[in-house]
DNA sequence: AAATTAACTTGCAAAAAGCAAGTTATAGTG
DNA sequence: CACTATAACTTGCTTTTTGCAAGTTAATTT
């Protein structure tokens, strides 16, 4: 990933380069979409994923997608050993990113019944979805 | 980035996760944005851009979203030895993820007269810009 | 009290990115 | 026609980032 330097906290002045430096590397993204899709919030949950991100890569995207105000950390009340990452409103904003990325691969990728469903959700309930992911009801079983 | 292997073309199974891979990794966006946004098509021109990038990254980037059928290349007829890159149907269906980004990014960056502009035009004329993007019509001119 | 679980951190090898210089093919110039 | 310039790369090398395996810490559970 880039990171920041001191002086200079993005790349260019572009608006498409500030999102892509802020949210756009693909571990950041797999953890959002983990986050929006799958309602997951835990360290562990992140770790288990299809695509096997390795926990210190983790822990500094963690790190990084907090820092930029999408993520935000607290402690789990009922295991004090556990804490719950959540979206926050700027994490919330990149739902429909996320959105027109399914859109472009359901377009372009294979079909298959799962895919299908989802897609057609969106495109029939593109309000519905994005309250779900508001109110951090996931919208997918985990795979 | 990373590039797939013989027998599995891309990390999992996942719709989010094909985007990523197929376009997702930071010098590709920022190329598709120069094709896009300022109808960019040729190899000298995205190497002059803002994030400076290194030439042989772009030639490994350019291969890379040609063979996955986003970009296409042909010569250019009225200097040999130029090329023209231009985006596929494949590519120009992109266009919604890049003007969620660029949505997103407007509301989360601080405002300024040329930001406003372009936000104000993607969110009163949505269909115009997406026709000047089909139709390699520059959006914006270079920063 | 001992074993387990959750969330990390650390050290090192492997992969990718970045930099500078070199190559090839075409085009314009005296 | 020889010569310089331009466009699009490629090559070799250094630096940075990633990925893997093992280790640490603090809170449960047994």
């Amino acid at each position: 990933m880039r990171m920041k330097s001191e002086t200079k906290k993005h790349s260019s002045d572009c608006l498409v380069a500030y999102g892509i430096d802020t949210f756009g590397d693909r571990w950041s993204f797999l953890v959002l979409r983990d986050m929006m899709l799958y309602g997951k919030c835990r360290y562990g949950d992140f770790l288990a994923s299809e695509e096997q991100i390795a926990t210190n890569i983790l822990a500094a995207r963690l790190k990084h997608l907090e820092s930029e105000g999408i993520i935000s950390k607290e402690r789990d009340p009922e295991n004090r050993r556990s804490y719950i990452y959540s979206l926050t409103e700027k994490g919330l904003d990149l739902a429909p990113v996320l959105l027109e990325i399914i859109r472009w691969s359901s377009r372009h990728l294979k079909t298959n019944a799962r895919r299908r469903r989802l897609l057609a959700r969106i495109e029939t309930d593109r309000d519905g979805v994005l309250a779900d992911i508001r109110t951090r009801t996931a919208i997918l079983t985990p795979p």
